[in-house]
DNA sequence: AGTTTTTATGGAATCGATTCCACATTTAGC
DNA sequence: GCTAAATGTGGAATCGATTCCATAAAAACT
């Protein structure tokens, strides 16, 4: 491993003015600066970030953690952040929880221990543990999906999303309409767009029954088991349409519809959210709603940067707005 | 930022003292041990990383460069390496190429200026800069899906992938086949595949019609334009069978199939490559090849491993092979 | 009781960069 | 021609850990 000693040596200055060189700081006369130039191309020499940043207390690394590596919704989101730190030199340090809490509360002290600049967590379930945690860290800071009280935030509005969505079935005429949801455990899936689906349904007078309201895993698979569930109990009584918080639930669904020979959207309208790509090329084509993850990430990036680089230490929050997408299903 | 220094001086020993405390090593009286652990609890101290692997020269970190965040086969390979280096401590730092190939070398230089451990490399397109790169790395390096010359490698065998589903769609009679290939930039999955289709025609003294060779660029979308193309090129003759190269072409090629008014696989079988999630909920279910991306990762990173820990030099590559997954488009 | 071994502790060097400061040499200003 | 400012360079301290080495006290052997 070359050092800046070893460059110092052959190009026969001091270290420090191959530092200079380096960062283009200071004084260097412009033959002295050709020299070491000539010995960093000739050797190939990369300066140790290790040591850098030990001495100026900026790692340009920024921690993130999501639930779950692969999914397209926390691909989208890594993107849109990726999009924005890269523009400004910075490289982010993924760690998935995969859904194990314990992970989450794990991955932030070995982010500080790493000395990221700063650190975005994308949570499913909060615990009063996580929020002890979070608030220990004293760093920059940014929660995405899920409202963290007393730090930044980039949430989205699913209250008002899934109020949307359950008002485009019943303005299509749908009276009587099933719920797929996932564990209350999970605040903004589990019960804002629970909540959401109750309000407007109740706006409207419309009945809402127990044994129409399913739980499910986020997974296809759960989404069909779900449905089935719910038409059997259904007995007699079929629900005209289904609204289900995430897309491939909705995408589960549909697929029990289907093999049970019921038709989408004729006799039973299907309502997602997401907005994946899976939701546009299955048929029907799924009705859903566009979160923008992409928008959420650029977001939560510049949050992080202005506290980092202005160090700024408001507890910002954005809420944004998903966009309904119409297409087959309803 | 609480150092070293600050805890030893409030718990009343030395700076070596609450190193061996914290690494374990060396003599500690049970009384000095206790001190220092309370102190640390106490103040919630955190040791840099930074720091520490300056001196050790370790960062167990494993830099990582994949071509695309958020997709499935990406997701599922860093979440087989993941699975083996958490389990040993390592933590992979993620960065994607975007499907620039500069950026790929500009990675690989990054990376190592961080000091990792290892990087493994996920690569489309292979250049002989970047291999020269590869090269003047001088580090632990392992190549996945893409074989490179020189060092581990973990690939695919992606001929006889393409050989045996070509196989089997002509086991069950289909003679006119058309293809749907991408650019031959991409080694394995543009020329291998391609010549594992070509190779089986042969053998069956099966007509390849150019015209029915399509290249498209690994989307839905253009899958479905390939297969529009072809169909119109067609003029009359249509084939009885496609095979795509990969999963999410063949999705949209039978998509156009469908609205084209032809029925899969009664008219027109349908072939892929991936076992993508959305392959077996689309109707009717793509018979495609399980590539098990995450035994990729397992591998590549037990490789990786037994360079850095024990130092093996080797340049080992492991093949892998496709499962065959025949399900209703054939 | 005297010697060896084991246990316990801290001082100081080290890793590879940056940066403050001192000093030397030019160049500019009057 | 003399002082002041600008330019150029390197020595040495520093960041926060680990680790070699020296030293001392306690325990174990003759």
């Amino acid at each position: 491993m070359l050092t800046i000693k070893e460059i110092a040596e052959m190009a026969g200055v001091s270290r420090t003015t191959v530092s200079r060189v380096l960062n283009d700081s200071g004084y260097v006369s412009d033959e002295a600066r050709k020299r070491v130039v000539k010995v960093i191309e000739e050797t190939g020499y990369i300066p140790s970030q290790q040591a850098k940043s030990l001495r100026t207390k900026k790692t340009k690394v920024i921690g993130v953690v999501i639930p779950k590596l692969g999914t397209e919704t926390s691909g989208r989101l890594v993107n849109g952040m990726n999009e924005v730190f890269s523009k400004y030199g910075y490289q982010i340090l993924l760690t998935s929880s995969n859904l194990e809490p314990q992970k989450e509360i794990e991955y932030l002290r070995l982010l500080k221990s790493r000395q990221v600049d700063g650190i975005i967590l994308s949570a499913t379930t909060i615990s009063d543990e996580l929020i002890t945690e979070i608030h220990q860290l004293k760093m920059p800071f940014v929660a995405v999906g899920q409202n963290i009280p007393g730090v930044a935030n980039v949430i989205y509005d699913d209250f008002n999303a899934s109020k949307a969505m359950t008002g485009l079935l019943i303005e299509r005429g749908r009276k009587n309409i099933a719920f797929i949801g996932v564990p209350e455990s999970d605040q903004a899936v589990g019960i804002e767009r629970k909540q959401g689906f109750i309000k407007q349904m109740e706006k409207h007078n419309l009945l809402i029954r127990p044994e129409w309201m399913a739980i499910a895993d986020f997974s296809i698979t759960s989404g069909y088991h779900a449905m089935s569930k719910i038409i059997e109990n259904a007995a007699g009584w079929v629900p005209d349409g289904v609204f289900c918080v995430t897309d491939r639930m909705a995408i589960g669904a549909m697929q029990y519809l289907k093999e049970a020979g019921h038709r989408v959207p004729d006799d039973i309208s299907v309502a997602g959210i997401g907005a994946s790509d899976i939701s546009k090329y299955f048929q029907p084509a799924l009705t859903t709603m566009d979160y923008e993850n992409e928008v959420a990430g650029q977001e939560a990036a510049q949050i992080l940067l202005a506290q980092i680089e202005k160090s700024e230490n408001f507890q910002k929050t954005i809420t944004l707005n998903g966009r309904l997408i119409e297409r087959d299903s309803i």
